[in-house]
DNA sequence: GAACTTTCCAGATTTACTCC
DNA sequence: GGAGTAAATCTGGAAAGTTC
């Protein structure tokens, strides 16, 4: 099977797995009292631009949590960190240090927009203090725009936390399904895409905003896994 | 050292239960 | 059904930990 053929397959799976769970969701509309499974890998699909076939939406982000021994972090746990604040001192913002996924959607919108002078600080350091989150407060508003209206999608994938996952290997393998870094592009970016404007070369070229494994070779028998985790995974 | 993930904690919110 | 209470869960925020 070719590139083409799994990327087909993938996306097919996809379709099963958003009738399994009834519906793509946004994290707009989500919160932590739904019944998401404990562990599991989410895919971000790009809102509005469509595969090169035309009526499936092109997958933008693959991520997962929990591959360290020991971890207790939840799949909410990871989607509300994208999400950002709901209210409080920085409401609608979030916190970019916490996120790399809001950290390069930031970056993307200050490259973009020419907001370099207002911003000199997003993404330097794991922490700031409360004047600068304020300063930051209104950039963190529009990622937290972007990010909130992306439909996705996830799978329950509940074993051990460790490296070695099933997570983690779901995660490694879609991503190197999907990336066109270093291929001949299939379902090539709308020249629109908000990651055409990051400094991330491996999220220009992959057309996800990845940056790990978007260079690595992929194990078509990721696409069984993925499978077999459809059947495991419920609606919330 | 940079990039990214996880942990911790105090306070807020929701749910479940009991009693009237 | 409504009020009160306890338990469970979620929240934002900050910083430490892990990996490469």
């Amino acid at each position: 099977m070719d590139r083409d053929a799994r990327l087909d397959r993938l996306y097919s799976l996809f379709d099963d797995l958003e009738r399994h769970v009834g519906g793509k969701r946004r994290l707009r509309d989500c919160d932590g009292y739904m019944d998401w499974p404990d562990r599991g890998v989410y895919f971000f699909f790009a809102n509005g631009e469509y595969r090169a076939n035309g009526d499936q939406l092109r997958l933008t982000r693959v991520g997962t949590h929990a591959v360290s021994e020991g971890s207790g972090t939840t799949l909410w746990n990871r989607l509300r960190t994208h999400r950002g604040a709901l209210s409080g001192t920085y409401e609608d913002g979030g916190n970019h240090r916490g996120s790399v996924f809001r950290e390069r959607v930031g970056e993307a919108l200050v490259e973009r927009h020419g907001l370099h002078d207002e911003y000199p600080q997003w993404g330097h350091g794991s922490s700031a203090g409360r004047d600068l989150r304020l300063e930051e407060l209104d950039l963190e508003r529009r990622v937290s725009d972007y990010i909130r209206d992306l439909p996705f999608l996830w799978v329950n994938v509940d074993d051990e936390p460790s490296p070695d996952s099933d997570r983690a290997y779901l995660e490694r393998n879609v991503i190197a399904l999907v990336s066109n870094y270093g291929e001949d592009p299939i379902d090539p970016r709308d020249a629109r895409w908000l990651g055409h404007d990051t400094s991330s070369e491996k999220i220009r070229r992959s057309g996800l905003w990845n940056v790990d494994h978007v260079d690595e070779a992929c194990d078509p028998a990721v696409l069984d896994r993925v499978s077999e985790a459809i059947v495991e995974t419920d609606s919330p």
